[in-house]
Parts: structure tokens; sequence; C-alpha cells
DNA sequence: CGAACGGTTGACTCGACTCAAATCGTGTGG
DNA sequence: CCACACGATTTGAGTCGAGTCAACCGTTCG
């Protein structure tokens, strides 16, 4: 079969050579909408982002968090448009190669347009987990998958020290992603504090017992794995630096 | 932009030129399952597919169905096995590409990879759109929905006869689909047939007020257009034939 | 005929939701 | 510096939608 070896697994530097800007939201900040065209690619540097649904009744359902490392906007080689919000939900650094550029790459977009649908296929993969999450698992199993899938992606970046992680969002965030209301979120949360499992305050996830998160929410990481995910550890030293620059408001 | 004129919007053809065999499974078989590496491409010309997971409590979730005219088996350009189950409901038509046969193909395989990520985005979309049907609907809306998208999906690819189309599935796979119980599915469908909504009577799904379906499930089929996915008239025809006839059991 | 499977219905249980209120933390204006 | 506002978190009490368990019906098929 074909080989891989010329996608370029670093996005980063390839966003960055072909042209990417570095650009900025604030926290909270609708990106996109539902019916918006995707204005090209975008690779997340630091910070959180999801992407959300609104039903009329007015519940949230986010479908996905996007990392740091992650890629999204791969619909500008679909000519399609949003069919859902797009909002950062810390302060968000991402790098972002303009529709218009993409012309004047020529064959370079080749490989971009390889890791853009990478990313698609992990993000879907995610996804098919998520229904299977909060299809079939009780408040207890899916929170615990949750903090487990979160935990381990950040990780793969490069993002945990030890057993924890910056995670920027709040409980309200969380309950949206794994369909509970935020009260039982904070019940199942508090539940999983009281037997030592996990601590989370102030944006800081502490896995205290991965063993058992992992066990009962039945986690295995394989759906994660798509190769050329991982980044070389000076990428991703730049990329802790910056995220801790950003999460803590101070440049270490 | 770079345009998506070369993107070859008929795999049935550019898969049966490129060297696909066609082939049948029975019902009831299980393809794939976790770990599995995938063969090839595959696409379907008659019958149903499913993606399914299941839990160490013994219960299932699927995660996409897969109808005539799907394409999938996109992880053979990734080099990732399967991370779940996937298993013909129906006796199913495939066109098979095998991975072997894409070296022989040279440059000739770049718009059928093409396809196959277009495909693989579509049912990224819809796996986004069952995540917020499983979490945010009741009983009731999450069938609706079901039901809309599937008869949606069968008449974009030419499957639906007025508003009837095949639907060789239980009503068992169906409540896995939206997560809930057999018994509590078979009520709300019940509950929908008094309403004059549908009928769903030995494979066959007739939508009887798709309106009224529509709005309670807040369905918008826009998560499902991706361009490329419709098929030439002649090409859809040909589909239905095939459909009517494994379907039937019966050369129309 | 009888087994097996899909579908239908009833009675009861329980996990998660709702409504409500109290607490905590942080930032802000006086 | 303190008082206050606001958002986020925490806890309690009562309700309800969907699950569980169990029985029964109708077809199909060996």
């Amino acid at each position: 079969m074909e080989s891989n070896a010329s996608i370029d697994v670093r996005p980063q530097l390839a966003l960055g050579e072909s042209g990417g800007q570095p650009c900025i939201f604030g926290a909270r900040d609708d990106l996109f909408k539902p019916g918006d065209p995707s204005p090209g690619l975008f690779l997340i540097t630091a910070g959180v982002a999801c992407r959300y649904s609104l039903l009329a009744s007015g519940r949230r359902q986010i479908t996905a968090f996007l990392l740091p490392g992650d890629l999204f906007g791969a619909r500008v080689f679909l000519d399609v448009p949003f069919d859902h919000h797009l909002r950062s939900i810390s302060v968000l650094d991402v790098v972002h190669l303009k529709r218009e550029s993409f012309a004047s790459l020529g064959a370079a977009i080749a490989p971009l347009r390889q890791r853009a649908w990478l990313a698609a296929a992990q993000q879907g993969a995610i996804a098919r987990e998520w229904v299977l999450n909060i299809g079939q698992r009780t408040a207890l199993e899916r929170v615990a998958h949750l903090l487990c899938e979160l935990f381990t992606r950040l990780r793969m970046g490069g993002l945990a020290i030890g057993n924890r992680c910056m995670l920027p969002l709040t409980q309200s965030d969380l309950a949206d992603a794994v369909a509970l209301t935020p009260v039982h979120f904070n019940r199942t949360l508090m539940d999983m504090s009281r037997r030592d499992w996990v601590r989370f305050r102030r944006g800081v996830l502490e896995m205290r017992n991965l063993r058992a998160l992992a066990e009962i929410a039945s986690f295995d990481p394989k759906y994660l794995d798509v190769p050329g995910e991982m980044d070389d550890p000076k990428q991703a030293g730049e990329v802790v630096t910056r995220s801790l620059w950003r999460y803590y408001g101070v440049r270490p």
C-alpha cells in the first residue's frame, strides 16, 4: 500500500512555513456558527475550544473538545459550511492558514490537506466513542471516561505534568459534553472526589487514581491512536511552554 | 481556493473501473472486529451495515448505519486498525477494492482516497449529530430524528418511493442506535404509530407525516450535505434496482 | 408441532432531572 | 479596606422518564 511517509506530521511547522498567521481569540468567543463557511485551517497552539449545538429547548450539547495540537476547519476542502458552533472556552492561541493562500501554495497544500483529514478521522473516532459513552454508560462511568480521554489526549501532547494537567473548563462545560445536568455532574464528581480518584479545582485536573477511573469507565485509549498525531518533543515542549504561559498568565 | 472538480463523484464507477470486486456478505455477519486492519475500501451497493461497540455489561451501541452508496474502510489510508465492530445487518452487496491493488493504481487512487475522506467527513458529521440526539433529546424526539435521518439518506440515494423505503432493520437494531431499550423503543414507536406519523412493518418504513416528525425532532438535514455525495440518476437507478432485487428476493 | 425470534403490553423501580437554596471565590466599586 | 455582585459550585427534596422484569402474542421455520 502507499506509504504515509510523505505526510508531514508536524502541523505546527507545516502551517507556520506555509504562511500561517498566529492569532488569538478571547475566552468564550464564538468563532463560527452554523452556516458560516470555513475560512481556512486552524491549529490550536494553546487553550481549549469546543464544537457545540443548541436545541430549541435551550439545552446545549458539546460534541467535541479541541485541545492544543488539534487541527480544525477541514471543511474548507469540502466547500461545506459549518453545521454547528465552534467556540473558544479559554483564551485561544491558533495558527491560521487562510483559504485564500491555498492557491498560491500549489502542490504544497497536499500534505496539509492530508493532515487535516487525519485530524478529522481522529475526531470522528472520538465522536463515535462519545455516542457509546453517552448512550450506554452511567453518570459515574461517563464522567470517568471523559476525564480519562481529556487527560490522555493532553498527555499525548506533552501537556500533562505527572498525573496533573491544566484544563480550563467549568463543570458546566464538562456536563454539557457528557449530557448531564451541571447539578448531577457535580454530584458525580463529588462522589469521585470522595473516593480520592480525581481532584478538579480551578482548572487543574489531578488524576489521583487513573487505574480506578479507567477501570470503571472501561476506557481503552485505542480509539485515540492515529499515526502522525504525536509531535516531536521539541515541538511539544514549545506547546507546553505557550500553554502554561497562557494558563498561568506568567511566562515561566 | 482549490477546485474540487477533479474529484470523482461517482464511486461506483470509480471503484469498478479501478478493479473493485463485487462481493456479497450474509446477514448479521461481522465483517470486522476491533483490532482488525482494514483490507481496503468498500462501497455498499445494496443492503445495510452498521458500526457498533460492546460494553462489558453486554449492552450494544450502534454508532453508525451504512446504507447503499456509503463507502467505508478509509482507515486503510491511516494504517490504523478498527476500534469497533463492523457488521452487516441485511444481506450486503459491496464492491471491494483491495489494499494490495492500491500500489498498482499509482496516482489513480488519489480521487478514491479523496472520496473516502469525503465519506468519512459525512460520517463524522452524522456521529456528532447522534451525540446531540442521544444526549439531549427525549425518546420520542430521538426516534423521530433517527427515522428522519435514515429516510432522508435513503431518499438522497434514490432509494425511497414516495414516502416509503425499505429498511431491513429490527426494532432492536434501531433501539441500539438511539440508546433506548427495545421495550421502550417499541412503546415510543407505538406512540408515533397511533398518531399516524409513521408505519414500520417488516422492514418497510412509511413516513406518513414527515413534517410532524421533523418538527418534533428538530431535524435539519444540513448535516447530511456533503458535496459529491449525490450520484447521477443512472447510477442511482442501478442501485435501486439491485437493492430492490435483494430486498424483495425478486429481480424486478 | 414446537422452538425461536421479534414485537407488544403491564407493573414496578431507579437514576437522573428539576426546583430551590446555600456557599464559596473572585473581582469590582465605593 | 470592606461591601457587594456575580458566576461557579455544592447540597437537599421531590418528580419523572426510561429501565427492568415478566408475560404474552404472532410468524417463521426446522
